[in-house]
DNA sequence: CCAGTTATTGATCAATTGATAAATAAGCAG
DNA sequence: CTGCTTATTTATCAATTGATCAATAACTGG
């Protein structure tokens, strides 16, 4: 994971037979091409990493939203602000035509749903079952996510030192998040 | 530069001679090495798009801020929000050490700093001259770039359709901007 | 049309690279 | 120790790839 994070996909396996202080063949040993390897880089990279806990504190309504909302984003951030996952995820953009889509697909539907359905329920409107999620409840979402992992991609990618501390960013963001989503909300439900 | 936006900076030659309709030593008639060949792709793309009456946009104060940034962001994004800029930008990322640094350095000194400036004239706060630009105002102007970096993110590297029209992205971000970064701002000067 | 210059191509080299197979080393049950 | 299995290495293949060079084609001024 740590080599085609720092190589890109187009690492040789030599070299990467050299970090592990092992022959190039005998990785043929244990996969049957370079492209299963990465494959496997894959699965513990993006689906390892992801802790179903997540979906409970986001939903947990005994706990204050915004409270929920902080801790989930800082927990998700600590993972995937980390040169393997950030890197990693965007050579796969470059060059696999599905893989992120298909995270992505996966991040809406087990967290950014689930952030929406709370605000609503938080600001007393319908539920997404009965009105569907909105493009723009949907990009506040979006917007959110984007700062976060874009203090990756400046950092792992730019290689640029992050002046300011991550959680403070995550509490601000979250903070006018909450403040701003409420103007996008769809009508109070009428009795 | 599609061809290396498409295919990164490890597409080979002969593919590129081939999709330019001549053949794979001709391009040695015009460029020394490959580097060089990426070299001028990056100064074409990066160097040669930038459009120095932005920064007479942002400074023009005969027009409200508001409506400055807005225009500013709105040609800036209209710029970078294509499959090569985004593409190109992220592979030398992962792949060069410099580039995006040298780049952004230009972008924070040419445009950020000059937003910062004009926020404070607006609010009546100390020039950037006599006191620096905080890292909390460089984060906000950071995370609208994000932002609108992100769309780009989202469309070319993710493949994933962009639902909602990215000027009235630009107009609610610049505006919540503009609302947020009040508070972030430095004390007014005593008299 | 000619001579000289420039543009373009075909053939090919040397290094790289994913993959294979036979040979060797290491581990282990009895 | 023996026989068998598993782990690892050495040697090597075939395809790829950046780059070079001599040969050929196209162009240009006179």
């Amino acid at each position: 994971m740590s080599f085609f994070a720092e190589h890109g996909f187009e690492g040789q396996t030599r070299e990467l037979a050299k970090r592990l202080r092992i022959t190039q063949p005998l990785l043929y040993r244990y996969f049957p091409s370079k492209e299963a390897l990465i494959e496997r880089v894959y699965q513990e990279v993006f689906i390892g990493r992801w802790k179903p806990s997540w979906e409970k504190i986001i939903t947990d309504r005994s706990v204050p939203l915004k409270a929920r909302l902080i801790q989930f984003y800082r927990e998700y951030a600590e993972v995937i602000l980390t040169y393997e996952w950030i890197r990693l995820f965007m050579f796969a953009g470059l060059k696999d035509l599905g893989l992120n889509a298909r995270y992505l697909k996966m991040l809406r539907e087990r967290a950014f749903e689930k952030v929406i359905e709370e605000i609503r329920f938080e600001y007393g409107r319908p539920s997404t079952d009965e009105l569907p999620t909105t493009d723009l409840e949907v990009e506040m979402v979006w917007g959110l996510h984007a700062a976060i992992f874009y203090l990756g991609v400046r950092k792992f990618i730019y290689s640029m030192p992050l002046e300011t501390d991550v959680n403070s960013i995550i509490d601000a963001k979250v903070t006018t998040f909450l403040g701003g989503v409420r103007f996008v909300l769809p009508a109070k439900a009428m009795a």
